[in-house]
DNA sequence: CGCGACGTTGATTTGCCTCAACGATTGTGG
DNA sequence: CCACAATCGTTGAGGCAAATCAACGTCGCG
């Protein structure tokens, strides 16, 4: 069930009691969406803080001329929010929408800080993983200075096997941040080289 | 002095109370570089998160070609680590060097969770802090995906006009993921614009 | 003074983009 | 069950932003 993931997951960082558990169980919500149905759109403001226990996501922004560039792909045990629109209650920057029809438990604005006063483990367990989160965005900054975009695609491809699958190719190339174009010219490339 | 300035850059975020105040004190240590020093050497373990009270620090990576590539440029006010260092105990990816005389006040790894459990507050803190740092470090990859290298340095002028003085040029290139040439050509391009 | 660190300028190259046309696969209505 | 339209992926020609390489200018400082 969708929550004992969630619980599951939280107990890699940090050890809750059944009755902090139980506590988490009632400020916590579940959704589903469909496929193609977005969680979070552009100037809308983030009211929550999302686990995805089934399906995938994406987060991107759309610029000036019409193009999508993901920030982020999303399976199951990732987060999903705008940080940014989420702490400040402003209007988002970015869209998330689902890629497969998706199932997420959430967390409120509204009462996290209630939450993390009940159970100051949450708010532990939330600096562990944007420690991680950190960590891996500024990894990535650096991937994109220093790799070119063959080594990009091969780096992705072996970190995540799984998600390489699920996904169009024209999003892989979005989140590489190279067109639809040259990522097919890099597979072919890659496939000759057999 | 340089542990008021750290208390009171916590207290933007929290507030502590005069008595957590002087138990983070007795946790926290003042340290002093020479431009050049090194805060933190690629393959050493990264032992300290680190608070700039004066000065300013690179954080940077050395690819293959023997090239820099800066992740951060940090001034007063900015935390310094290589986080996946610190947080695994593992050895660094990263450099961390003073460009200028640089001071700075540290938590030590090894009692900073002691530090958690006896101020909570701290941990609240630095949840925020990485929350901010992970929303921007998001919009920057948005920015060189989608920004063009002139953009994205007009961007950074306006964004941080203090840095850009106390930098050499070809450390602000390497930042934005450029060559020193080419930001030589953007700038005389800007001047001409006039 | 002369050396090292930093910045500039120009010629050439290259990684990736744009545009355009053409498959392949899937799903949907008649 | 077929037609045909989306959706997704491929391929090629041409173009541009930025890299590379090389030479030269400038300034502060031992």
């Amino acid at each position: 069930m969708a929550l004992n993931s969630l619980l599951a997951y939280i107990n890699n960082y940090v050890s809750l009691t059944e009755e902090e558990e139980r506590l988490l169980e009632t400020y916590v919500t579940k959704r589903t969406y469909l496929k193609g149905q977005y969680i979070l759109q552009q100037g809308d403001i983030c009211r929550h803080s999302s686990f995805i226990t089934k399906g995938c996501s994406k987060m991107f922004v759309v610029d000036a001329d019409g193009q999508e560039h993901i920030i982020m792909l999303a399976v199951e045990g990732w987060w999903n929010s705008d940080i940014a629109s989420f702490i400040n209650q402003k209007p988002a920057d970015f869209n998330i929408q689902c890629i497969e029809d998706t199932e997420i438990v959430q967390f409120h604005y509204d009462t996290i800080e209630t939450v993390y006063t009940l159970v100051p483990k949450l708010e532990k367990f939330f600096r562990k993983i944007l420690e991680r989160g950190l960590a891996a965005s500024q990894k990535r900054i650096i991937r994109n200075f220093t790799m070119t975009a063959k080594d990009r695609y091969l780096y992705f491809k072996a970190s995540y096997p799984d998600i390489d699958q699920r996904i169009p190719q024209y999003m892989v190339a979005s989140y590489l941040g190279i067109t639809k174009e040259f990522l097919s010219k890099i597979k072919s490339q890659i496939a000759q080289e057999r």
